[in-house]
DNA sequence: AAGACGAAAGTGGTTGA
DNA sequence: TCAACAACTTTCGTCTT
């Protein structure tokens, strides 16, 4: 699998990927570095929905919430023994231990995170395919050992995050903060860390992704908030939305749009849904008017009245 | 009186040497 | 590892409705 090149124990780049099992082993030192894996890509495309029935693959669900899928891995039967001798043997057992001591430890892990997991994910609203994409996350991240030193729960944390990003329903640092209790820079850290070290490619978020939930906290039309996407586009166009935070943007669309449509709400209101100050929407806004010309439209609206 | 506006100083994170 | 830097926030005074 992309994600490991190398053998963590002695080095070796001489790695066997055994897809009977799901295993990725060494085959120098013998050592299991990765199991459990599934392949979940697709070797093919779908042209219609007809074709993307025939070639779906069928199988009991396999979920990543639940922490162990049914599948395991252990040392040796008994069988093996009988074809090592002496220190073939020692190390055979020993082998065996901490095959044991690991996995265990990884599903206690396991098992407590998910129910944090779930826990978070359902005050949040996530759709299940989220929070199937964050177990995801995280269980690659426990088997790497990216959680020590870190909280179990900071790391969930930052793996729903990247979770919600991939599939384009993002939440910001701050709601996921006040539904796990983690302080924001932490999780902040943690995804940052995680999916670097996962090599996990997230786009920057689109603020137009921000737009239904914040007109619906504000309780605004549907033509408005179709408004603020077509001035997301236009300002998109025009370059407005690079390396800027993009619930800003997303804030000063809404606000703009709503003026538009005489559904005004106030600047804090809606720096207060869009978790941005008012400051930071007025900077957006102005360069909104500027480069967009909404000017002469605000004002025939405001005549109009 | 409330909301909008803008200036100035402060904060946390990224980047490039 | 450190300093420069951009984006954003906080704070506060002024203007508009």
């Amino acid at each position: 699998m992309a994600y490991i090149k190398k053998c963590p124990d002695c080095g070796s780049i001489n790695l066997r990927l055994d897809k009977d099992k799901g295993e990725v082993i060494c085959r120098d030192c013998g050592l299991v570095i990765e199991e459990r894996m599934i392949d979940f890509s697709q070797e093919w495309r779908e042209f219609d929905s007809d074709q993307a029935s025939k070639q779906k693959r069928v199988g009991a669900p396999l979920s990543y919430t639940k922490y162990d899928r049914g599948l395991g891995t252990d040392v040796g039967q008994k069988g093996d023994i009988f074809q090592l001798k002496g220190k073939g043997k020692n190390k055979f057992f020993r082998l065996r231990k901490w095959q044991y001591r690991i996995s265990t430890a990884i599903e206690r892990n396991l098992k407590l995170a998910l129910a944090e997991l779930k826990r978070v994910a359902s005050f949040l609203k996530l759709p299940r395919s989220v929070e199937e994409e964050a177990a995801r996350i995280y269980t690659l991240a426990v088997q790497r050992g990216l959680v020590r030193g870190r909280s179990m729960e900071s790391v969930v944390a930052g793996a729903l995050y990247a979770a919600c990003r991939r599939h384009e329903v993002p939440r910001t640092l701050d709601e996921l903060s006040e539904a796990s209790g983690i302080d924001k820079k932490e999780i902040g850290r943690t995804y940052r860390f995680v999916t670097r070290e996962l090599g996990i490619r997230i786009l920057p978020s689109n603020p137009v992704d921000y737009i239904p939930r914040f007109a619906s906290a504000l309780k605004l039309s549907a033509e408005t908030q179709s408004k603020a996407v077509e001035i997301l586009e236009q300002a998109e166009n025009s370059e407005l939305t690079s390396g800027r935070g993009p619930t800003g943007i997303a804030a000063a669309a809404l606000y703009v749009a709503a003026l538009i449509n005489n559904e005004k709400r106030t600047q804090r209101e809606v720096a207060d849904i869009a978790g941005v100050t008012e400051v930071t929407i007025r900077n957006r806004y102005k360069e909104l008017l500027k480069k967009l010309k909404l000017k002469e439209k605000i004002k025939k609206k405001v005549k109009e009245k």
